[in-house]
DNA sequence: AGCCGTTGGCTAACTGTGCTAGCTTTATGA
DNA sequence: TCATAAAGCTAGCACAGTTAGCCAACGGCT
């Protein structure tokens, strides 16, 4: 029996790419095994379990989804680095459907657990992004979670193919990223200095 | 051997139960069974299969959400009724996470799926949140879309546990809120007449 | 009342999947 | 060269979902 040649990191490798073509849910122990040349037992050699398969291809894909939005962002400000990094964070999510399943399946078990760190990194683009707007200091967590919220929230329904009738996704994709940066803007009719000033009812 | 008076509905709801108190998850039919005081394979006469038993819980979740917002917005309008809405969606996520969990987890068959039909039916609240601002009728479904991304997004993040740090939820959420709401009147310091001008690119 | 078909419960048993135990072979390096 | 660790294998357990098939309880007849 000559080996295989594995190590940890093609396998989860592996594991996810095997999700982005089958799905996260459908991803088993035997079907990742059969893709890497290897019996089932033999992939506990490089992974404890499925959960901690399933928990490094998360923090794999947060890794990478980070690395594409800080290179699209790049030498941006303003409104065209948030469209940026939101179609950067959609194509990412359109593309290895399977990885994001899993960003959003697991929940990271202290903030010692590398999704949990992979996650933060994930946030520094976006800090950096909302630079470009002038935000109160005491205002960026709300604003980052919004920014979280929005993206986050049109990814997962789009990948899961929640948006029914035929009108164009790019166009409504389009539409919220102006909203957002409308709603980013302090000015509005109502002459408030910004959402901030609404805070808690 | 006594009944235990079950029908489809009473399995249903005690699965929607058992999954907000354990998490839609690690809801089992085994589970279940026990809750209802019956043995695993009797749960077969009310339900065809775990995924169908899955599907009538969203179903379920999603008509009793549509409820709630529809309720809580009767009579408002504008903000108001934005604010109403999201707080609605919000406090049934929370109160209800096992169900949302089901509603995020399955995707319908087809437009006769219950539920499409529940979600469809969700979306009617919203439209008339909608009409409380000046949006051109072409743009309404890029709004809809706009409005269910950022509460869907929301509320996932924070029943998934997703928001670190401690600064206080519940005012991102009211942030989030004045955020969308000044996205979504059109003056924008710009000079635009809103998300709609820029559309496509 | 007493029959009888339908319904809803049960036990037994099959399948597929995650995982462990324990053996064997390959590669490495003192 | 040969001892040791790593990486593969087969066999097999445990558990969840599911099906088959049996039997008791209920409801509507006459």
């Amino acid at each position: 029996m000559p080996r295989a040649g594995l190590g940890t990191d093609t396998v989860v490798a592996a594991g996810a790419d095997l999700a982005d073509e089958i799905g996260f849910a459908g991803l088993s122990m035997g079907q990742l095994a059969q893709r890497v040349g290897v019996r089932t037992p033999s992939l506990y050699k490089h992974v404890a379990s499925q959960d901690d398969l399933n928990r490094r291809i998360a923090a794999l894909a947060l890794t990478e989804a980070a690395q594409a939005i800080g290179a699209a962002t790049q030498g941006r400000a303003g409104r065209d680095a948030l469209r940026a990094a939101a179609r950067a964070l959609r194509d990412f999510v359109l593309a290895h459907p399977g990885r994001y399943a899993a960003t959003i399946a697991l929940e990271p078990t202290g903030p010692e657990d590398p999704i949990a760190l992979a996650a933060t990194r994930l946030l520094e683009p976006f800090t950096a992004v909302l630079r470009g707007y002038d935000i109160a200091p005491a205002d960026m967590t709300h604003a980052l979670r919004a920014l979280r919220s929005v993206f986050h929230g049109f990814a997962t329904i789009e990948a899961g193919g929640g948006f029914q009738w035929s009108t164009d996704t790019d166009e409504s994709f389009e539409w919220l990223i102006d909203l957002v940066d409308h709603g980013l803007r302090h000015g509005s009719p109502t002459g408030s200095a910004g959402p901030a000033s609404r805070r808690s009812s």
